[in-house]
DNA sequence: CAAATTACAAAAATTGTATTTTGTAATTAA
DNA sequence: TTAATTACAAAATACAATTTTTGTAATTTG
């Protein structure tokens, strides 16, 4: 153990902790690293051992929640069921945890968006394990889906769900719950996709 | 005529014609109410005359576009053919118009973004009215899309496409040319609502 | 020796002030 | 009588000085 009495990892939880309650009470563009370390009674510096730069620490804070985001969606998807059926609970699970989000900690969903905006290497990643998720939740749909390839299936579902997974097309809607709509939406696709239409590649 | 010799309506057009010229040049953040005044050749308090403050004359350059862009397309609307093609091409223009926007007038482009994101009232009467001609096809395009009523279909399409659509996530990815994607994913709502998926209501 | 500290340089934010820009009112010209 | 002007007040912006914050290096501690 070093100097303050805590591992590393501890650390760094606290300081994500911190920088997310700063966000939360003075709001995301006016957190400061130095106040961070004051939170943790350690030197500013101290804090540069466990993150790259200021930009890290603030990242990090949207990085736990995305991943703890497709921690769940991994439940979701490795649980017994109907693959069709899972890829409507994944879809409104993560409609409805956004719309949450930005409804009760606007904070965090404001750190979100600027990360999704500034196309951040770690939303990258995220986006690609995601679209990873609905593939896999796709190729166990199996044929029920039409003849198109998964890849084109979950690519053209991935899309066509836009207003409710892109960041800022969920906010402009918070308010209401358009949950029903999403379901709707994704009958027609799986009834269109079924049905054969698009299978020109 | 007064003073300047120039008409209302074309001290008006003079006005928005200076503004985005301003705005191509030094940004749209740039745009100062008393340059455009001096390129007009006339006081800046004149201005005051034909536009209610800086933000009317910077909306009025956005405005102007986006009435142009309706004009055209109902055009396309009320011009002979199938009213389902027509569905397809009025998305395609859309977003190609978009796009092309996006690529080669970034000024305006970005100010249409402001303006979309600050929710302004002209841009709600845009969105209005662009609503009004997809109802006007889809209600031409009769029972060729299934059951649902026109409202509902229309409501569908105009969320599942979003993607080409949102000033932000057309500009997101600019780059590529996504029509087929897009045409593929008409086909499959086309597909998709005329199979009867979606009557629930 | 990893993890802290202090000390220091560079970058960014803040403050106060001068200048510019915006908006309004009273007045004038076509 | 509309559309312009000039004159003026308020608001915003630009700039320079100062302070704060960030980032790094050299050094110390458990």
């Amino acid at each position: 153990m070093p100097r303050t009495g805590m591992s590393a990892d501890e650390i760094r939880v606290k300081a994500i902790d911190a920088t997310l309650a700063r966000m939360r009470v003075h709001g995301f563009e006016k957190v400061r690293l130095s106040d961070v370390a004051k939170d943790l009674n350690v030197s500013h510096a101290a804090l540069y051992v466990h993150f790259a730069d200021k930009a890290a620490l603030l990242d990090a804070v949207t990085e736990r929640w995305l991943i703890r985001e497709r921690a769940e969606l991994d439940l979701l998807c490795q649980a017994p069921g109907e693959a069709r059926q899972k890829i409507v609970d994944w879809f409104v699970w993560r409609y409805q945890a956004k719309r949450e989000r930005a409804l009760g900690d606007p904070a965090l969903y404001h750190a979100f968006d600027v990360a999704v905006s500034m196309e951040k290497p770690f939303v990258r990643t995220h986006l690609t394990l995601i679209r990873g998720q609905l593939l896999g939740l796709v190729r166990d749909a199996a044929g029920t889906l039409g003849g198109a390839t998964p890849e084109h299936q979950a690519g053209l579902l991935f899309e066509a769900m836009c207003a409710f997974r892109h960041p800022k097309l969920v906010a402009e809607h918070a308010a209401e719950d358009r949950e029903g709509l999403l379901r709707q939406l994704l009958d027609v696709l799986f009834a269109g996709m079924a049905g054969g239409a698009a299978r020109r590649d």
